[in-house]
DNA sequence: GCCGTTTTCGGCCCGACTGTTTTCAGTCG
């Protein structure tokens, strides 16, 4: 069996560091930039690339050619390459940090190296502290104090991404504050842009986007909303502000005729952006967020404007479908809209009902019956009861008399709901643990009597790759098992996923017909994106659920609806879109 | 360094804002 040392993610930060030491020596931009595309590139492919190099297939990814492909596989060999190893001898590899500086790009990192001899954070700081930058053409005594401030900001906030479940209600909060704090003309439109549009699991910063006839009045509420600790910009239609808590937030006000295209643009993400820009240059025309000028090399005569209040007049004109934005991640998108061939996405309407979540059996919330109601309230057509199971230690768990007891309310309360006509039906289940020597925490002949079987993994999650690996497939190949919940069991921003062999696991549950969960906790989305794309083209099947220990918990299915979207799927992919007869005949 | 619906050579997205400037380079998204 093959085990890699080093993961896509590892080969997509060595091509980055080469880049960033390539930016800083001086190198030509498309030298470096060449670098840092291939690093998207790897960074969102769904396979291993010790897979793809082996198939010898490594110049077939875009934006890999000969050059980069010999340094992925020297990496992938050696942990190192040739080419880095020659630019650490050119650049201290400590200038890498500066960089991390807001306002601090690589001109003027490379002057404090080559004029001040600068290469590390502490001196920098030094120096500045010292106001000698300010002996350099082009800094000044602002300069100085804008490096400092960047160096404290830096040490006290790290560049951690903000979960998605902590962005996207920020945002909704910040428009809905904005609005108040305006007469109702002053706004005629506002929507968030940026990643948070496209839904991805963390965002750098938040993005708004409004139409106004009086830009300078928004920009001025906006600047001194509650939330706002800092202004950083601020411009005639563009601000960008640190909030307490924080985040940073660009706003940005368009008038009505350029929404298309300022929408689009600010949506992102930047890689889909550009290669939009290319196709619309390929045509005659160049985009911008305001937008289309003839180019004078199309048909259209040089300097013509064409205005778009839509995004999708915008896709049209250049020969594509609207793309939703969770797909607008430059990972061939823009070829099917093209050929019109784009996937029909998974809406939250096609859900029918959900196959993981828990009671006051457990560590929920609510009754079973409360968590049912709240189910039936969201017109759903079922829902699965899966409280742990005994063998977590933290939460008192249910066993096989529990289960038992457990039946005989669901039996009860779907007489209830079946004598009043109502057409729902709770499904009995179980949270199965894991357990860390890979059994699991009961017997088949209990198993054998429940509805659907979820097995999670919750502890010992700093097993090797192996271990933790086998004791997945333990549960996989169990024949009672229907799901494996939260397969990575990561948390963001608070821990990272397990080792765990993704392909393995995947390739496993292709062929055992083990559903794959979407778990739509804002704080899990596990499976993500990348994983569920590459679970379909294997031939899985996936659940997406909230994992709910409260009735609110219900409405975080909208976050695993758009990880699914973000990995193409359609409701075909996903079994608890069906009517429970049919989703229970999908189980194995 | 990568790439091809004009191309194996000659291109490679576009604009706002800042700080330092007397007209612009650098940074950022």
């Amino acid at each position: 069996m093959t085990t890699h040392q080093y993961t896509n993610h590892d080969v997509a930060e060595h091509l980055r560091l080469i880049a960033n030491l390539k930016e800083i020596k001086g190198e030509g931009r498309f030298h470096y930039l060449a670098f840092r595309n291939a690093a998207e590139v790897v960074d969102s492919l769904g396979e291993d690339i010790n897979d793809i190099v082996a198939a010898g297939k490594l110049t077939d990814l875009p934006s890999v050619g000969k050059g980069v492909a010999e340094v992925i596989t020297q990496f992938l060999a050696s942990g190192d390459s040739d080419l880095a190893a020659k630019l650490r001898d050119q650049v201290p590899i400590s200038l890498i940090d500066l960089l991390a500086v807001e306002g601090l790009g690589p001109k003027k990192v490379a002057r404090l190296w080559q004029e001040l001899g600068i290469t590390t954070l502490d001196e920098l700081k030094a120096a500045a502290e010292a106001q000698k930058i300010r002996q350099l053409k082009g800094f000044g005594a602002k300069s100085e104090e804008k490096i400092l401030k960047g160096i404290d900001l830096l040490a006290r906030r790290g560049d951690e991404r903000t979960p998605l479940g902590v962005a996207r209600p920020a945002v909704l909060g910040l428009i809905a504050d904005l609005k108040a704090a305006l007469p109702d003309d002053a706004i005629t439109a506002i929507e968030p842009a940026g990643s948070v549009r496209r839904w991805k699991e963390s965002v750098g910063d938040l993005d708004i986007l409004a139409i106004t006839p009086r830009p300078a009045e928004v920009m001025a509420a906006f600047c001194s909303l509650p939330q706002v600790r800092d202004v950083l910009w601020r411009g005639e239609t563009k601000s960008r502000v640190r909030l307490k808590d924080g985040l940073e937030c660009d706003l940005r006000a368009v008038a009505q005729k350029h929404w298309g295209t300022a929408l689009q643009y600010f949506t992102g993400s930047k890689q889909h952006n550009i290669e939009l820009r290319e196709l619309a240059l390929k045509q005659g025309w160049s985009l911008s967020e305001y937008d289309l000028e003839a180019t004078g090399r199309g048909d259209a005569p040089a300097g013509e404007k064409r205005h778009f209040a839509a995004e999708e007049a915008l896709y049209e004109f250049l020969g594509l479908d609207w793309i939703p934005p969770e797909m607008r991640e430059a990972r061939g998108e823009i070829a099917l809209a093209r050929t019109h061939n784009l996937p029909r996405l998974i809406t939250t309407a096609d859900i029918q009902g959900e196959l993981h979540g828990h009671s006051n059996w457990s560590d929920g919330k609510a009754t079973i019956q409360e968590m049912a109601e709240a189910a039936i309230a969201r017109g759903y057509k079922y829902w699965l009861l899966s409280d742990h199971s005994i063998g977590l230690g933290v939460t008192g768990g249910v066993d096989s008399e529990k289960l038992a007891q457990q039946r005989d309310i669901v039996e009860e309360l779907n007489q209830g709901w079946a004598d009043a006509g109502v057409d729902f039906r709770l499904l009995l289940g179980v949270e199965l643990e894991i357990l860390a020597d890979g059994r699991l925490a009961l017997t088949n002949d209990v198993l054998a009597k429940l509805d659907v079987v979820v097995a999670s993994i919750h502890s010992s999650l700093r097993q090797d790759r192996e271990t933790i690996t086998r004791r997945a497939l333990n549960a996989i190949n169990n024949p009672h098992v229907d799901i494996l919940g939260h397969p990575t069991s990561r948390m963001l921003s608070r821990r990272p996923p397990t080792e765990i062999d993704m392909e393995r696991v995947m390739r496993a549950c292709a062929e055992t017909g083990t559903v794959l969960e979407i778990n739509a906790h804002p704080v899990r989305l596990d499976l993500n994106d990348v994983h569920a794309r590459r679970a379909v083209d294997l031939g899985c099947k996936i659940a997406i659920s909230t994992d709910a220990h409260r009735p609110q918990h219900m409405d975080f299915i909208e976050y695993g609806v758009a990880v699914a979207r973000r990995a193409w799927l359609t409701s075909e992919n996903v079994i608890n879109t069906l009517p429970w007869d049919k989703m229970q005949q999908a189980l194995k």
